[in-house]
DNA sequence: TTGCGTGCAAAGGTTTTGCATGGCA
DNA sequence: TGCCATGCAAAACCTTTGCACGCAA
């Protein structure tokens, strides 16, 4: 689907996502916080629309861990060419984002001796945080 | 759930995800295997044994990256204190197993550096590997 | 015989689709 | 004005649950 015209609840949703940027959100919830903001956008118009946002390369969907809903996350500009990574908390949800040197050395070498290229826009490192192993 | 009774479904169910070790099956794909075999077991049972089987540790769930429906793999015994990783091509799907070193430094890296434990037992890199890159 | 396991059908929740109407360019 | 976008309702899916019967131990 291509973003042909320009309207309200497409401007609306990207916004909601882009002012919660460092979080990943269902559906349930881009919906409940349009409410919030006292927008009234259909159901259906929020799934097209962050489905074009993601073909649009605007956000990233992710498939949820636990329950059954996708999530949906957005990608800001300046990070689009970014080299980070994502660690999320199993305990808590909590993502970090991650510059590691050591990471990307890791990558490189998938890629030199394993052939394999990754992708640090998909990866996820899963596991616990500092704050959830002392709590 | 615990598994207190043996019976001809389960047996069933277990050994159709062992014969497909590598690849991770969705239900719908795991009861036609089924069915192909003669097997006719009912839906709910495949959906319940496969959280039990996930329950007892001879089975992992994973969030399916396209699609909506959840898929599980088949854990082998040998490998379950097995430290080893897998990366998913996002193109063919093939999962590879990895004992890599320099993975293993990374995670130690992580825990160190970053107060943060990983898991490799939920941690997936994605990426393209070496025969979808060539052809 | 006991009580877990099974299968059916129904319920529950999420996502997609059809269609008439609305609104951007 | 021409079409894409929207919203509603219905459909399509996937998964879970309730209940009576079957079967392993």
């Amino acid at each position: 689907m291509k973003q042909a015209y320009h309207t309200r609840q497409k401007s609306a949703v990207l916004a909601c996502l882009e002012a919660r940027k460092n979080q990943t959100l269902t559906v349930e919830r881009v919906c409940d916080a349009l409410t919030e903001s006292g927008e009234k956008i259909g159901r259906s118009t929020v799934y097209r629309t962050l489905e074009a946002l993601c073909a649009d390369g605007k956000v990233s969907r992710y498939a949820a861990e636990e329950g059954r809903s996708v999530s949906y996350r957005f990608i800001g500009s300046d990070c689009e060419n970014d080299e980070h990574f994502h660690l999320i908390c199993t305990a808590c949800g909590k993502i970090c984002h991650t510059h590691c040197h050591e990471l990307e050395q890791l990558f490189a070498h998938l890629a030199a001796a394993h052939g394999f290229v990754p992708d640090n826009r998909k990866t996820v490192i899963y596991g616990v945080c500092e704050a959830c192993r002392n709590g």
